[in-house]
DNA sequence: ATTAGGG
DNA sequence: CCCTAAT
């Protein structure tokens, strides 16, 4: 993974933590009792422990990765079927919008179980293939988004299949495929997915928690707020992404090339909650892991599947051209930002587009593109011969990723006004809000007069490396790394230009960059699109600006995502992880779910943290506590420079001990992450160092010059609190007491600590 | 919200 | 640097 924790603890005994954490002053000071009863962590600590997770992430190795993603992710699953059991919860929360559901047809009888051994014996099978078989009610209840416990057959099914298991034996038995699933025997995949089994079980396909959409939304428990539904009149719907995708079904993530995971894309996917979203991408590299083995990636995963699960080729094509696709040849012309799925499309005629879903809608954007110059070229003709060139090149691009929208909507309104209400949010940023970008090789063409053909998008062989994105309109949002979200269109291999994260973009000294948690809260999508004023830091950084690029694509979830990463090199060296903190300007509305305490509205994080997330992502992390999860993780340590330890004890000479906000104030009114109780913590750590020998010291030497003004200064001020408190209480105090306190100070370094 | 103090 | 109690 691209983050790195920047610091470790390992002072005076501090346990390492493996997670950073917020500032004091972004924290919510909430009496610790009612924290801990709370089923909600801070939005930082939420963050952290997604942190935490992406840091598991990379630093497992592939092999060891099944083995720690297994228990969280049985731990998750165990979670999550936890609360859908326990929640009756019936909130609403639409979070995903499939614009146009994409759904493959498979009428054809060589789809049947039974000519499926592959499915039966459990090979590489997804829930694509999976569904295009046997499970094609389930398939269809799923994209009506109905039943949940056929969802969690279904995602059971597969994720105990030997897909990703070595050993069928260590699974839980496939359940039947055609056969009706009975609760009990829901109720047992389900556990045996979850928990028992999974541990064996490493879970790699990413699909398989997109299988309970239906039963999760309704029972999200991410929307139930405590002032949600009852006191408060609104639901509010993050609708998050709309994955359009292009063309078909195939869940293609493999051929682009990519290392790097990004979302999935699930046609026939409904509305996963936020958590499963996340552990999706979790799992996004593994599915990936899998997918690349194959060999030819020409084929979608669709035929991956189909291929892989058969001996011989000619079953493999069987079955293939018996595929119910309106046309018999495709060339995959155009590939999505986020996959190559068969976006476009060059058919030999246009006579073969556009097809149809199954709703009968057409599902796809025919665009001809006129070549202005020269010989405009097809690709099917082009492949036939150079000298009989079609001028025209045929694209054919089934479906676009949609930015986040956020819709605010009465409780009491209708379905019927919540659909228009939808409607009028997408149309709207269909509308105005959005403009295409496309991309080459994954380099925006930005040159709008170029024809296609001197850009080369009708070569032939540009072809495959082609790629649509909806982008934010400029006049709405400021230039972002990965407007439309196209995670795949990143090339691994191009160095991307830094300004790509704008001016504010700096390296620290160590040419690493910090990731505000605003970012971090951003890339994983649990950001409630409300408010965000968060002024503390994360200590992760990316090993490089390409790495963050590429981390940030990855989860493009705001556009302007990228802007609120702003790193700011240190200006003392010391503190290597100076940063100053970013608001967002996102002016959404918030979310019920966001909880934070508004007394004083300017320094606090207005995240949501949706019960179900939190304790689904509070189980992700290698140490399985789901209760002490809600502990708050440590800050990172930042050792005092010398010459913030020479502006406290200059302030402290000036206005004493005791007062720390006046020394905040007037010493460290720009260092953010410097508390008054920081201050008064490092006074009393720098008057613990002035009294032991040198010897004992530890840590950057201290210049004793400022240690004995600490001293000095401590000296002075007890006095002058000692004849404070001697004139208020003239009577009480006993005089010889006073009299042997002043006398122990120093007296004559007085004049000196006040000049 | 601050301050003081133990951990 | 954390946590709590007391202001």
């Amino acid at each position: 993974m691209v983050l790195q924790k920047r610091l470790d603890y390992g002072f005076n005994g501090y346990q390492v933590p493996t997670i950073p954490r917020a500032t004091r002053s972004a924290r919510k000071r909430v009496p610790f009792r009612k924290r801990v009863e709370g089923n909600r962590i801070s939005a930082f600590d939420l963050l952290a422990t997604v942190a935490g997770t992406l840091l598991l992430d990379k630093e497992s190795s592939p092999a060891s990765n099944n083995a720690w993603n297994a228990e969280d992710q049985s731990a998750v699953e165990k979670n999550n079927v936890k609360e859908e059991r326990q929640d009756g919860d019936q909130s609403l929360k639409l979070e995903t919008c499939n614009v146009s559901e994409l759904v493959p047809q498979t009428n054809d009888p060589n789809y049947s179980s039974r000519e499926s051994p592959s499915l039966q014996n459990g090979t590489q099978f997804g829930v694509t293939s999976a569904i295009t078989t046997s499970e094609r009610l389930d398939y269809q209840k799923l994209i009506n988004g109905k039943i949940k416990n056929e969802m969690g057959g279904l995602a059971c099914k597969v994720e105990t299949g030997p897909f990703v298991s070595r050993t069928p034996d260590d699974c839980v038995e496939p359940v039947s495929e055609n056969k009706v699933l009975t609760d009990e025997e829901l109720d047992r995949t389900n556990k045996a997915s979850s928990g028992e089994v999974a541990d064996k079980c490493p879970l790699e396909d990413p699909l398989v928690l997109d299988g309970k959409p239906p039963a999760v939304v309704s029972s999200d428990s991410s929307i139930k707020a405590p002032s949600f539904g009852e006191h408060d009149p609104f639901i509010s719907f993050p609708i998050q992404q709309y994955d359009v995708n292009v063309v078909s079904r195939d869940d293609d993530e493999k051929s682009s090339g990519c290392t790097h995971p990004s979302p999935i894309r699930e046609p026939f996917r409904s509305t996963p909650r936020i958590g499963d979203r996340r552990i999706r991408k979790i799992l996004a590299s593994r599915y990936w892991k899998v997918a690349l083995r194959s060999k030819n990636a020409t084929y979608s995963n669709y035929d991956e599947n189909l291929k892989s699960g058969y001996c011989n080729r000619s079953t493999y094509k069987r079955l293939r051209s018996g595929r119910n696709f309106p046309f018999k040849k495709r060339k995959f012309l155009h590939y999505t930002s986020e996959s190559n799925s068969d976006g476009g499309t060059i058919g030999e005629g246009i006579s073969d587009l556009p097809e149809k879903n199954i709703n009968g809608k057409a599902s796809i954007l025919y665009s001809k593109m006129h070549g202005v110059t020269g010989e405009p070229s097809s690709l099917a003709d082009q492949r036939k011969s150079f000298n009989s060139r079609d001028p025209h090149v045929k694209l054919r691009i089934k479906s676009f990723r949609v930015p986040e929208l956020f819709i605010e909507i009465p409780e009491s309104a209708t379905v019927g006004s919540l659909k228009r209400t939808v409607k009028e949010a997408v149309t709207a940023i269909l509308g105005g809000g959005l403009c295409v970008g496309v991309l080459l090789q994954g380099k925006k063409v930005r040159d709008d007069n170029k024809t296609l053909l001197q850009t080369g998008i009708s070569r032939d062989n540009q072809m495959d490396s082609l790629g649509f994105s909806l982008e934010p309109n400029p006049s709405h949002t400021s230039p972002s790394l990965c407007p439309g979200g196209s995670p795949l269109t990143l090339p691994h291999d191009i160095p991307l230009p830094l300004a790509s994260l704008g001016e504010e973009a700096n390296f620290l000294s160590d040419n690493s960059i910090l990731i505000h948690e605003a970012a971090w809260f951003k890339c994983m999508e649990l950001v409630s699109p409300g408010k965000l004023s968060i002024k503390s830091y994360f200590g992760y950084c990316a090993d490089s600006v390409y790495d963050l690029i590429l981390f940030l694509a990855r989860y493009p979830a705001n556009p302007g995502l990228v802007n609120q990463v702003t790193c700011h090199p240190s200006t003392d060296p010391c503190i290597p992880n100076a940063c100053d903190f970013i608001e967002s300007n996102n002016d959404c509305t918030a979310s019920p779910t966001d909880m934070f305490d508004k007394s004083t509205t300017e320094s606090k994080a207005l995240v949501a943290v949706p019960a179900m997330s939190v304790e689904t992502l509070a189980a992700v992390p290698v140490h399985k506590k789901s209760k002490q999860s809600e502990v708050a993780q440590r800050r990172i340590r930042r050792p005092f420079s010398i010459s913030e330890v020479e502006a406290l004890v200059q302030a402290v000479e000036k206005l004493g001990t005791g007062r720390w906000r006046d020394v905040k104030l007037r010493a460290f009114d720009n260092a953010k992450h410097r508390t008054y109780v920081d201050l008064k913590d490092k006074w009393k750590t720098l008057l613990h160092t002035a009294r032991i020998s040198p010897q004992q010291r530890r840590g950057e030497p201290v210049p004793q010059e400022l240690l004995d003004r600490v001293l000095n200064a401590h000296t002075y001020w007890s006095q002058q609190q000692a004849k404070q408190q001697q004139q208020q209480l003239p009577e009480s105090c006993l005089p010889h007491y006073n009299s042997t306190m002043i006398g122990s100070g120093r007296c004559d370094d007085d004049e000196n600590i006040l000049g």
